[in-house]
DNA sequence: ATGAATGTTTACCACTTGGTAAGTGAATCG
DNA sequence: CGATTCACTTACCAAGTGGTAAACATTCAT
């Protein structure tokens, strides 16, 4: 069968094709499930309110994935397709040493900052555990290993302090997700998550990264 | 999601008079509710199973505390008390400098090893939001403070580099919780959580936080 | 047109949830 | 001792939960 790949170009009263405008409905659902499983929880959406929230019925979305964790596996490979768009550039970029530690926790922040659903529901998968937690390990693998080569050749390169790379990306991680996202403990301290203080703590967490990190240049070795 | 929540069983007589038979109750339905609020989490735990791991009915959890919500608070404050407990000896010590930095990063790892469910628990919390963050940012203002204050002083005394204490204490926060709770995050790059693997990242977190926070003239002791 | 495939809805179900009402047996106290 | 309080249980409920079955509407191929 010849299957004309292009349409007819036969604009009917909704746009696109039908396969298009089904993509686009389970795009929506993605959407607001992986909104709804980074800021409430997973266990505290329910298919009825994500349905209703996007004006359809609990059978439409139960027709696009067979059950509420067959969705789940979907929203975290979106989530992680989100992610790795989102540092692919900054990651790709020739920069090198503190120029790119720099770029990817502004990176992070602006996430934190425009998406922070997309933050949250990481972490509300890594408390998942089980499968869950499983297939976002495997999604971000690729991602995870370029970090971890970076670090290495920045230490052959001396301008990384030499450690595990590995312990070196958790610690960095963590701080990093911890800094962007920790909105709570920052009010417990008294700092409200303005734009402005955001701005503050994100330069003082380059300069914490930095003095952590970095090399220094003449004076002795910090302890590795 | 259903949560299977583990506990000594019920012994068939209590000794000691009636009221200390009711607070004994009471304490074991903490330490349950603790445990379960704090890996599976508060939506994932129902009152019929954490009953059921007690040996009790869902309405003898119900008559000591009104509602689950009010459990929770329950729960948040006897948590906040262990923690403060477990940190009360640390911070009192009149050891200065990076020694008791040292001593605190200790101690975390040792409630991370011992009673993992409590740093999640704080998590969790966060995480809901709402009257239980506001509970719990209360209950641990006084420590904070204390903290807080350290910080402040140590930098009066050279000792610790120059910056707004808040916010250092948010950067140390983050990496101490993340690096002692982020289990699955070090699985994805590939480390497996043994003992030896535990005392190897405390040490690495040690030295990224010397390397960040300490003065070059006023460090005291190493980590070790 | 016509019949099939597709996307969605209404109706329904077994089960679980937090919570209420009423009852029960033992400890406590006058 | 008897009355009462206490700690707890059984019985029950209304409101959800994820999920199934089947009907329905639209679109597509023939």
């Amino acid at each position: 069968m010849a299957a004309t790949v292009t349409a007819p170009a036969k604009p009917d009263r909704l746009p696109g094709t039908r396969a298009e405008r089904t993509r686009e409905t389970e795009n929506r659902i993605l959407a607001a499930a992986l909104d709804s499983f980074g800021t409430a929880g997973y266990d505290a959406t329910s298919l009825d309110a994500l349905a209703a929230g996007l004006g359809l019925s609990k059978q439409a979305i139960l027709y696009h994935w067979p059950s509420k964790a067959a969705l789940l596996e979907a929203v975290i490979d979106r989530a992680c397709l989100d992610l790795i768009v989102a540092f692919d550039g900054v990651l790709s970029d020739a920069g090198t040493g503190w120029q790119r530690v720099d770029a990817v926790v502004r990176a992070v922040f602006r996430v934190a900052l425009r998406r922070p659903e997309l933050l949250g529901f990481i972490r509300e998968v890594s408390r998942l555990g089980g499968d869950a937690s499983a297939r976002i390990i495997t999604d971000l693998e690729p991602f995870v290993a370029r970090a971890r080569d970076y670090l290495g050749r920045e230490m052959d390169a001396g301008r990384i302090r030499r450690c595990d790379p590995g312990l070196l990306f958790v610690s960095a991680y963590s701080t990093v997700l911890g800094a962007a996202t920790e909105v709570e403990v920052l009010r417990a301290v008294g700092v409200e998550p303005t734009l402005r203080s955001t701005v503050v703590r994100r330069r003082e967490l380059l300069a914490f990264l930095h003095a952590a990190m970095a090399t220094e240049t003449g004076v002795g070795q910090r302890p590795a």
